[in-house]
DNA sequence: GCGACAG
DNA sequence: ATCTTGTCGC
């Protein structure tokens, strides 16, 4: 895929017509770039991605909004309509969301310190879910958020706003397991790329001051459907 | 074979 | 993800 990004520069790019088999394999071998630990200077901006699919047919929105770190305004809202090609494979995610999403990033004019994403990280069977395919993608600091379990075990954090459990997975912490507000349920954060899970816990905290999931998708998250409900008119 | 399974 | 109304609770 040609770089047609104003600003974002992809690093690692490969087609995205892949048989199952090649999917799996690129994951491998992508998985040793992942870097878990912090690599990043001041992040005045973060950004969430989302994905919406049409009822029926294979349309979908995908969308990257840009907010400032400190009040968590939008900044920016970037989106792109597409089709989906690959299947929804657990453990194959990426290769479903990712080709849209890179659509949407190529019209973005911020470039963001640091990306939320929709699903797991590290707390994937391969090490490799989509928030660490899209940071070694486009080398950029990125923190996996997911609402439900993919792999690994956790016990149940406590009831208030910012505890949290390790996530593991065949005895290995692979994210964990954090509770953004008092009794509600908790969500599965785990590394995506360039930073340490300590550090993605803190920001998906600080992301997440009123609601359960962290501004950032929610901003995302509105963004496409808001979208896809006028296509649909 | 059986259950689990990001969105 | 999507199909879907009202409703209990802060």
């Amino acid at each position: 895929m040609e770089n047609g990004c104003k600003l974002m520069k992809p690093k690692n790019i490969h087609s995205w017509e892949l048989s199952e088999d090649e999917a799996l394999k690129l994951q491998l071998e992508l998985s040793s770039k992942v870097h878990a630990v912090d690599q990043f200077e001041e992040i005045q901006y973060v950004a969430g991605v989302d994905v919406a699919y049409q009822k029926e047919g294979d349309k979908l929105v995908a969308a990257v909004v840009v907010l400032d770190a400190v009040t968590l305004q939008v900044i920016e809202t970037v989106m792109a309509e597409d089709v989906a090609v690959f299947p929804y494979i657990p453990g194959l995610f990426s290769f479903r969301e990712l080709p849209s999403l890179i659509k949407a990033f190529e019209k973005l004019e911020h470039v963001p310190d640091l990306v939320v994403c929709d699903g797991q990280g590290l707390a994937h069977p391969r090490r490799f879910g989509l928030a660490c395919h899209l940071g070694v993608m486009f080398d950029v600091p990125t923190i996996g958020c997911g609402k439900t379990r993919l792999i690994g075990d956790a016990n149940t954090p406590g009831e208030k706003r910012g505890s949290c459990e390790p996530l593991i997975d065949n005895d290995e912490i692979v994210g964990n397991v954090l509770r953004t507000q008092d009794g509600v349920n908790p969500i599965y954060v785990s590394v995506g790329h360039r930073v340490s899970l300590e550090t993605a816990c803190d920001w998906v905290l600080r992301l997440s001051p009123k609601y359960r999931l962290p501004e950032t998708t929610r901003k995302a998250d509105q963004a496409v459907n808001a979208r896809l409900k006028e296509l649909n008119m």
